[in-house]
DNA sequence: CCTTGTATTATTGTATACAATCCTTGCGGC
DNA sequence: GCCGCAAGGATTGTATACAATAATACAAGG
């Protein structure tokens, strides 16, 4: 029940850190609802620290839009909707498309020895039904795509999205049919790399993600877009 | 000569705001060059503020992964090296392709009208030879079309990129021949938006970016990518 | 009764003090 | 000479104190 999706920012050793994360987990989960103010007191008193970290992590849940800063006002939560997911969804298809196109040129052995390994261990914990190993493996998976594009800023902002959306995911790959056709998917974006089929690896990667927003708006999770 | 591109976590009137972006602009600017380690006191001391400030938007510039903070130890510098610039340029390409599609669907009056308005001032200060106001049209052009893709999520990644290259494309914008050229690529991208023609609507505002991208690299003003 | 001005209070912004951690340096042993 | 290690200093992490700003309540005047 980990989340080290995002290094980096988080250092869950440091107070502010732990603020950040916790902050950040309750937003993304609705605790924290749309609009609500944050005062720095009453999360550091929740918290047990004070406002010295409460404020740095809140300049940082600022920066990723999770909430905005008032100058000498407040801190009010910005949230989620279901229109910024399904942009995020629709932004990752391209990005990803982009991250696997460039993966076959840029991947390392040692990058693909592990995503042949992730493939494969996907494979057998989706069979005994273990939820919570499916969803750190999916994740890594998706990380080292990003890792594998060889873009320091590809890979950073890929990452963004990736924990943007934790919490929607988390749901969508328990569901039963969902999981063994996205191994599927993964593997056939591993064959197109390992074959150096930079239009393949891209297509794949694209209809991988649409085929994930797809599903999560079949099984209801978010609303589809209304126009 | 004043950037306000990016408001939201600038808020240039509180101390940590003007620490924030007058780093920022340092490291982008090349002042502190990659590898080198910001001492919370020593930029204190240098802006006339406590450290306080200075930590504040340090954990910005970490998000934002202009430095790296290795916890108990100290910041270093990142900075923005040429691949990144021709990664953020491939990726503003598609996506503003995206902002581009979604604009069509999504623009209101005013931010049409403004656009409008905008592509015709551009015109009179290119012969003119008016640099300055050329930048910051070009500027507004671009937040235009980031607003008016109806994606607080797009609107708000496209503006960091363009906040990241804002250096480079200083310069690019003042050369002679690119300006004209690029007055005319946004006159057919309005063009296709008014037309609600969303395919040629993302493939030119796509082809403007990439043609930003070669007349970058024609100048010399970064490196080709050597493969 | 409504408006406006002011005093009070609550909250954020900044500075400083203290604690914890890391790095350096120099000493001693081998 | 080289390695280990401890003491000191330097730097970051956190807490708290003080300043500035904004919200609120209430009273005075129209």
């Amino acid at each position: 029940m980990e989340e080290d999706v995002k290094e980096g920012a988080s250092d869950k050793y440091s107070l502010r850190g732990r603020v950040f994360s916790r902050l950040r987990e309750d937003i993304l989960n609705g605790k924290y609802e749309e609009g609500i103010e944050l005062r720095e007191i009453a999360i550091g008193e929740e918290l047990g620290v004070s406002r010295t970290p409460v404020r740095e992590a809140f300049r940082q849940l600022e920066l990723e839009g999770l909430i905005r800063i008032i100058p000498n006002k407040g801190a009010y939560v910005v949230g989620i909707s279901d229109k910024d997911v399904r942009d995020i969804y629709i932004l990752r298809s391209r990005l990803e498309g982009l991250a696997a196109r460039w993966a076959v040129d840029h991947i390392t052995n040692e990058q693909l020895e592990e995503m042949e390994e992730n493939v494969y261990l996907a494979k057998f914990h989706t069979e005994k039904g273990h939820t919570e190993q499916m969803f750190e493996l999916d994740n890594r998976f998706h990380e080292l795509l990003y890792e594998a594009s060889g873009s320091k800023i590809l890979e950073h902002q890929l990452k963004d999205y990736h924990q943007y959306v934790l919490r929607i995911r988390k749901k969508t790959l328990s569901s039963a049919k969902r999981g063994p056709q996205s191994n599927l998917e993964h593997e056939a974006i591993l064959e197109a790399i390992k074959k150096k089929n930079a239009d393949d690896a891209e297509r794949l990667a694209n209809e991988h993600m649409i085929n994930a927003y797809k599903n999560m708006i079949d099984k209801g999770l978010i609303k589809p877009d209304e126009i």
